[in-house]
DNA sequence: TGGTGGAAGTTGAGGATTCAAGTACACGAG
DNA sequence: CTCGTGTACTTGAATCCTCAACTTCCACCA
């Protein structure tokens, strides 16, 4: 792969632009870690848990809302999946215990995922073996100030991609 | 499921040392910009070029090697992905023309996979388009000194993960 | 009231991934 | 030469995820 032309092509903006070399570098840097990282996190719960790392993640914020419930969508919002995604996945923690459905009285649409006593049980069991996995990984190998330079990273890239991510290029809101 | 040695579960450590505040921020923002990245990655890439990310990825390192081929194992490895899901991408990636099997002169169990021309286009035609998602989401975003950063830091846990990963917790060699 | 557009959630089909087995070959020791 | 062990890769089933409908219900308005 060597280019340096200036194919135009509209729908894509502006000129090619790659990536430099020190770019490249750290992206795939990037892909590694990430890779590596979801790979062991959800090969450790997997074995220990019983369930991927997502549906850990789901468990972990039902179990830090009050009173251990949130609604479907808050959920699957909070978490960064679909409404779908969260669906199939709450259909299996409920086959599995850890969490029921309830319906919500003030909108009968509405349905709240809520963390059962198994659940919460499961996670309190699991729990210090899952930071254990996070903290080997990830923050026993950095300084204080890459961890910080990391949270500032990622908070910054999580907030590009995060809110009305579609209606700030459309062009016709410009 | 077997479930051999039950010892105290030397894997879970003693006390549970969880994550401070402050770092529970730093993982909770990683989670979810490499959440947010992912899918965004993935639906753009699909949606234009018709496959996952990872394919993609895949497809560039073969791109990248010389003779434009690499054996599964090379590119399992170069991926960091299992074999058997190298195994399954390049069926796929068969099917649709991007790749080729080639046996292995020398090794009558070793396979080669193979760019294929319409699969080296591909990539022409779609890279564009990818290189400015990346830029956009990530790039663009970060200072210098961010960017830095952040390869060091990615290159530290995925070189944590990386090697013998396994050995490196095995309690017997400590 | 009755209609309409949108929101909440689910569903099913098709892909993708994992895990455990399985096939085929390589290679060194006897 | 052949046995045993390990390597390279594939396969199938179970699980998970995506995408595009689809159902049900809310909110608003004329």
């Amino acid at each position: 792969m060597d280019r340096m032309n200036t194919a135009p092509t509209s729908a894509d903006p502006g000129e090619p632009h790659w990536l430099t070399d020190e770019e490249q570098r750290v992206w795939r840097a990037y892909i590694d870690a990430t890779t590596l990282l979801e790979d062991h996190l959800d090969r450790q719960l997997q074995r220990d848990a019983g369930m991927p790392h997502v549906y850990y993640g789901l468990l972990v914020k039902l179990a830090d809302a009050p009173e251990r419930r949130l609604r479907m969508t808050e959920l699957a919002m909070s978490a960064k999946i679909t409404r779908s995604r969260l669906s199939h996945a709450v259909a299996r923690l409920e086959k599995s215990g850890w969490v029921r459905r309830e319906d919500c009285p003030s909108d009968k649409r509405g349905q709240f995922a809520v963390l059962t006593d198994e659940g919460l049980e499961m996670l309190a069991r699991h729990a210090p073996g899952h930071v254990h996995a996070v903290r080997q990984a990830v923050f026993d190998r950095l300084t204080p100030e890459q961890q910080k330079s990391l949270g500032e990273i990622m908070r910054i890239v999580a907030e590009g991609l995060q809110p009305s991510e579609a209606g700030a290029d459309l062009p016709w809101l410009r």
